[in-house]
DNA sequence: CCTTGCTTCTACAGCGGCTGTAGGGGTTAG
DNA sequence: CTAACCCCTACAGCCGCTGTAGAAGCAAGG
């Protein structure tokens, strides 16, 4: 008699918080799978597929839109994969952009650290960089898409 | 007679949006200016060069509450350099581990691609990476700190 | 002076992707 | 039987804004 897979066993074996589960349901990820007597959910093994799948695309930096889309995919395999690839590609675009994003900052970042030689506040190059936005990498304007900034910082 | 700056010529001169200007200042980043008998904010220099100085450190990817530490130090002037010299360095090691994982994202999602040679969805490699989640590039467990997601993705 | 059309004001809801809390009931080991 | 834990729903909160509503101010033209 294995035990039942409750949602708590299922965020164990996936390493997806009780809670998101609960979440993805809520926005149409997974199913809501079937209840015992007393409301409580019990998943079978497919739930674990799909939050795997779920987790390792979010992983790979995927939005939850996208996942969507590639959910819908999934269950209709006979589609044609271009869709799927032209997802990915989308990804892998958005992931280089971040990424030269990301080099220059380091750049600049570094440039502003290795000039700095210590001192009082008022004289630190770093502090200076930052407050002649003159040699900011990008261009003045509303555009703020795309910025780099880390979210979920959380444990 | 130079027009008074108004909230919304401040934000035509720094690029900064009329809402996020007084958002700015619910969340203390920069100061209630004076004000016209009729209750509008009326901006010095200061809140340009401050506005810049954020501007410039959102860019790099500095969190708020960095900026306000920041900040903090930089009405100071006399207190050591070691402190702005911490931050830095703080967000360039978040930088470079970013760098990182995106750098492995990258490689996982080129790798997706070039083996897909198209078909149907049940037959792409693509799918099949994201479903078998043993290629991950990162242990499973709880830490889903860290990860890289984009955000505002606005216009 | 009056209108037109822009700007500004406050206050609050919404985005994504969850996380945390409150206040209850279910289940299981000792 | 009781303690310890689990599960349920419903809703508020996180960040860094953005957008909305509804009212009031302000500059220029007629």
């Amino acid at each position: 008699m294995a035990r039942r897979r409750t949602i708590g066993v299922l965020s164990r074996e996936t390493g997806v918080k009780v809670t998101t589960i609960r979440y993805y349901e809520t926005i149409g990820l997974i199913d809501d799978p079937g209840r015992t007597e007393s409301g409580q959910r019990v998943y079978g093994t497919d739930a674990v597929d799909r939050l795997g799948f779920i987790r390792h695309a979010r992983d790979l930096g995927f939005s939850m839109e996208a996942i969507q889309e590639l959910i819908a995919l999934q269950t209709k395999p006979g589609s044609a994969c271009t869709a799927v690839d032209a997802i990915a590609r989308r990804q892998l675009a958005a992931v280089r952009e971040r990424l030269n994003r990301l080099e220059a900052l380091e750049a600049e970042l570094k440039r502003m650290l290795t000039t700095c030689e210590g001192g009082t506040v008022g004289t630190c190059t770093v502090m200076e960089s930052l407050t002649d936005h003159r040699h900011c990498t990008q261009p003045h304007g509303t555009d703020r898409s795309a910025s780099v900034i880390p979210n979920r910082e959380n444990g």
